[in-house]
DNA sequence: TATTGTTATACTCTATAACTATA
DNA sequence: TATAGTTATAGAGTATAACAATA
């Protein structure tokens, strides 16, 4: 019987996971970006100006990825490559206006679609919903672990 | 107040459907498959021998795509093409023993994942976390359709 | 010797267009 | 004329290995 809603909890979840990532890519589409792309736009609106190396652990992938990546972003207007001051060998990957722009559209627009998401919930139903997810981050943490 | 709570809870979504991603692959490296694949074979058993243009129906995909992952699958052993017994325009692409024991052991190693993600949760908190995904689902089915 | 970022190469997924064989 | 599946071509993301320049 609970082994049932279960199943169906997950199944659930994996549909708002398809559902979640449709909506998130036909945005950044819409703004002539890549999810990736978005990802290293993002640490650079934290983070300031930042080496491909630190982009590169910020977002566990490799050097060569950051490369491709920032080939685009540059090409899309969105970056530019500077000189390190310092360090001859590294390069510096700072936001355009047009990039820091769209940075910014990004979170107001992941702050519309919560509200969209959660706007007609009474705060008991949200705060239980939060929990639950941050039982369920826990357990897929453990779970992770455990298999690498 | 509640905007920052619905801002966090949907950040914790986001991460949930990055970990759950992960695991998913992972389980599906560990056979030799890949997300869009592992589709496929999905469809195989429920359907049975099925056409390459069902296949792409089905998986909302172009039929170019399926060629390529049918390719994989042949080559992986997963799956075999035979000709139509009808229509000689027609392939039936059809799961090996290998394919279809590999199928059953995504489907169960769902189960199991569901279990451990929910083994110990009480059945209120279960069935009022299952109704929050519902109206998730369902407002994220409303903004996707008003956005096409 | 170690690190930064590159070229080279390869694999997966996706998509469009043009084409062949068949219906 | 329409359909099934292919080749051809392209672009996105990821990964490994080898290498140059610099630290």
């Amino acid at each position: 019987m609970s082994e049932d809603v279960a199943a169906e909890t997950l199944d659930r979840l994996l549909a708002v996971t398809l559902l979640l990532g449709a909506d998130m890519s036909s945005h950044l589409g819409a703004r002539g970006l890549t999810e990736s792309r978005a990802g290293v736009l993002h640490v650079l609106g934290q983070s300031g100006p930042t080496t491909q190396r630190t982009l590169a652990d910020a977002l566990d992938v490799a050097p060569r990825t950051i490369t491709g990546l920032v080939d685009g972003l540059v090409a899309s207007g969105h970056v530019t490559r500077e000189p390190h001051p310092t360090d001859r060998r590294a390069t510096l990957v700072t936001p355009t206006e047009h990039g820091a722009a769209a940075a910014a559209d990004l979170v107001s627009g992941r702050l519309e679609l919560a509200g969209q998401l959660f706007a007609g919930w009474w705060p008991d139903r949200l705060v239980a919903f939060n929990d639950g997810l941050d039982v369920v981050l826990d357990t897929l943490q453990s779970l992770l672990e455990e298999e690498s």
